[in-house]
DNA sequence: CTTGCCTGAGAAAGCGTTTTCTCAGTTCGC
DNA sequence: GCGAACTGAGAAAACGCTTTCTCAGGCAAG
C-alpha cells in the first residue's frame, strides 16, 4: 500500500515503520553493513522489496559528501571530437558506477569558468575542454575545480593531470607524408587562431620547416569546421600548393567538397589531409588521408586520471601524451609537375 | 582567509559568522529576499563575496526538493541522431538554468529500465530514448519516471508526451520521390529488427507499396550503422534493385562506399537514399539525398515539453510530431533501363 | 553469581541548505 | 500613552540519508 511520507515519494522512514525497525537499521542494510541480525535485515529488505524502496540520491550526497558524478565541459557538442570524448568518458565512468553531467560552454569563452565552477560543484571531479580560455584564468580558476583533469593543454597549477594530443608530432608525420609523395609546396589551413591544439600544430610545422628548408610551407587563415574548408577554396588555389593540410577532418572534408565543385580531382590535381580521423574520414571520397588521434581512448583516460584524483591515490598521476597515427587513405597521391612548375 | 568549517569547503556558516549574522538571514540574502535590512544584505554580500561563497547544491537540492538537472538516457552515443538531440536538449535546457545528466545505455536493453529509474532519481525529469524497449516494459515503468517525454515512440501510460518523427510519412517521401526518377525496382535497406522507428518506416512502405501497386519493393535485412550498409552491397545488387532506400544516412554512405568499390556509379548504375539528414549527408560524394528531420529541434521541443511537465502547466501538451523533408541531392538520379529489362 | 566484554539496534547528530515559527523591537492608530 | 499591527532576524525544523554514540541484553570468564 505504499503508504507516503509527507513528500511524494516513499523514503527510509516508511521501510523503517513498515518492518518495524529504526531508520538507522534500514541505512545499514541498504548499505550492506552486516553488523545487522539476518532476520531483521531479511525483514528490511523484504519491507524495501514491497514497496520498491529506492534510496534517494541526493539524500545520500549530502550525508557522504559526494555525488557519484562528474561534470565535463566542452566548448561545442557538435564537434565529433568532443563528442568522441564525452563517450570515451561517459563509459569508463559507468563501468565505475559514476555518471557525467554535461556543460556545452557554445564557446562563448566568457561563460566557461562559471560554467566550470558550476559544474563541479554538483559533481565529484571535472573534465575540462577549453582551449580558447587564456592562461592566466586556468591558472586562477585551476584550484577551486579539483579534482580537475584537462584535455589538450596543460597548466602549471598542481595536481592537474592533462592528456594532451601531441598534434605537433602528427602535423609533422603527414607533412612529411606528403614530402614522400613528392610535394614541395605545401599550405595548412589553420584553425581557430587562439585555440591550444592549433598552437600545437603550428610549431610541429616550425619544426618541419626547419628540418626541410627545401619546402615551402604557406600559412593560410582557416577554422575548424566544414564551411572553413569550403569557402577556403580559393585561398588554397591561390597559394599553388599540392599539398594541404587542414586543421582537421571536418575542415578537410569541406575542402574537398569545394576542390570537387570546382572539377578539380583529389588527389590527382591536390592532395588533401585531415586530422582526428573522425568516423566519417574513411568514408568520404576519396577517404582521407588523416592522422588518427585514439580520442575515445582519451576520454577514457580522462576517467582513470580523475578517478585516481577522486580516490585520492598519490600516483602523481603527471598526465598522459597521445601520439596520433598517420592513416594513409586515398585523399593523398603523388605530387603531378607542380603548378608552378607548369607556370614557370 | 577564508577559515573553513569542519568540511573542506566552505559553507553558509562561515559567512553567516563572518558577517554577524545567522545562517538563514544569509540564505535569504542569497536568495533575494527582500524581507531584510539593505545594510545588513550589504554586509552578508560583500562576506559571501570576500570567502568566494558559493551555496552548496546538494543542500540545496535536499532543502528545495529539485535538482535543476535532467537526465536523457540513450541507447548509443555514438550514432549522431542521439547527439544531435542531446544538443539540442541541453541547448534549450541550459537557456532555463538546467543542467544534463547524460545514461548511455550502450544498447544493452535490458539495463535501460535500471538506468532510467537511477537518472531520474536524480534529476527532475528525463527523456527516455529506448527504441528497443518492450511496449510492456515501457507501461510498467513511465509512471515512476514522471516527468518524462518520450523520443520516438508512443506509450498508453497517462501525461507522458512523445515526440515522435513520422518516419512513415517521410519514406514515403523517398519512394516517390525514386518513382518519380523513373525507379520501378526498389529495395528497403532495414534497421534493427524491434527498432521503433524501423517499424514506422516498415509501414510507410506498406502504404506506399498498395498505393503503388506497379512498383516492386523488395525487403533486405540490415542495421543501423556503417558497415551494415557496406557489407549489404551483395544482397542489394542481388535485389535487382535500381532505387535503394537505405535505413538511414549511415547505412547509405556505407552502401555507397560499397558500390563505390565495386566500380558502380551512383546515381548513375543505382541511387541510393538515407534518411536523417545528418552533417556529413551532404558532404557525401555524391551528396545524399534524404529525409531531413529537424533533430536538434526535437531535442529542444524535449526540454519545452519536459520544462513544462516540471513546472506542472496541466497544458496537456499531447506531443509532437515532425515531419521528414525530403532533401533531394546527387545520390539519386533517373533509373536507366532497369537491369531486369536488360536481362529479359 | 557477579563483572566485564561484546553484539546489535535505537537515538541522535550530522551533511548544507531553505523555510516556518517565534519573538523582540518599531511604528502606527486611537 | 498604550495596545495592535508590522518589520525583520534568529532559532529551529525540515529535506533524506549515513554514521557515531549510547545503551540494553547476552554471554563468557572469574
Amino acid at each position: 500500500m505504499a503508504r507516503k511520507s509527507a513528500s511524494g515519494r516513499i523514503g527510509i522512514a516508511d521501510v523503517a515503520v513498515k518492518a518495524g525497525v529504526s531508520h538507522a537499521t534500514v541505512s545499514r542494510v541498504m548499505n550492506g553493513n552486516f553488523t545487522v541480525d539476518p532476520d531483521i535485515a531479511a525483514r528490511v529488505r523484504a519491507a524495501a522489496a514491497e514497496l520498491k524502496y529506492q534510496p534517494n540520491p541526493v539524500g545520500r550526497s549530502l550525508a557522504l559528501g559526494k555525488t557519484d558524478t562528474i561534470g565535463i565541459v566542452v566548448p561545442d557538442l557538435a564537434n565529433p571530437t568532443f563528442q568522441a570524448i564525452l563517450r570515451g568518458l561517459s563509459r569508463a565512468a559507468a563501468q565505475d558506477g559514476y555518471r557525467v553531467l554535461i556543460a556545452d560552454s557554445f564557446e562563448v569563452s566568457s561563460e566557461e569558468s562559471i560554467l566550470a565552477g558550476e559544474a563541479r560543484r554538483r559533481c565529484d571531479g571535472l573534465v575540462l575542454c577549453a582551449p580558447r580560455m587564456s592562461d592566466a584564468e586556468l591558472t586562477e580558476i585551476a584550484p577551486s575545480l579539483h579534482p580537475l583533469v584537462l584535455i589538450n593543454r596543460t597548466t602549471d597549477a598542481p595536481d592537474v593531470p592533462s592528456l594532451v594530443v601531441d598534434y605537433g608530432h602528427g602535423v609533422q608525420d603527414i607533412a612529411g607524408h606528403l614530402v614522400e609523395l613528392g610535394h614541395t609546396r605545401l599550405a595548412f589551413l589553420a584553425g581557430p587562431p587562439r585555440s591550444a591544439s592549433n598552437e600545437m600544430r603550428l610549431k610541429g610545422l616550425e619544426a618541419f620547416k626547419d628540418a626541410h628548408p627545401q619546402v615551402e610551407v604557406t600559412m593560410l587563415e582557416g577554422g575548424s569546421d566544414f564551411d572553413t574548408g569550403h569557402e577556403a577554396v580559393d585561398a588554397v588555389l591561390a597559394s599553388g600548393a599540392t599539398g594541404i593540410l587542414a586543421f582537421n577532418d571536418l575542415v578537410a572534408m569541406g575542402l574537398m567538397s569545394g576542390l570537387h565543385e570546382r572539377g578539380l580531382d583529389v588527389p590527382g590535381d591536390i592532395s588533401v589531409t585531415g586530422f582526428d580521423d573522425i568516423p566519417f574520414a574513411r568514408y568520404t571520397t576519396p577517404a582521407l588521408t588523416t592522422a588518427a588521434v585514439p580520442i575515445t581512448e582519451l576520454g577514457e583516460q580522462a576517467w582513470h586520471q580523475l578517478r585516481a584524483l577522486i580516490r585520492k591515490e598519490g600516483n602523481e598521476v603527471p598526465g598522459t601524451r597521445f601520439q596520433p597515427r598517420l592513416e594513409v587513405r586515398a585523399s593523398t597521391g603523388p605530387a603531378k609537375a607542380s603548378r608552378s612548375a607548369v607556370h614557370g
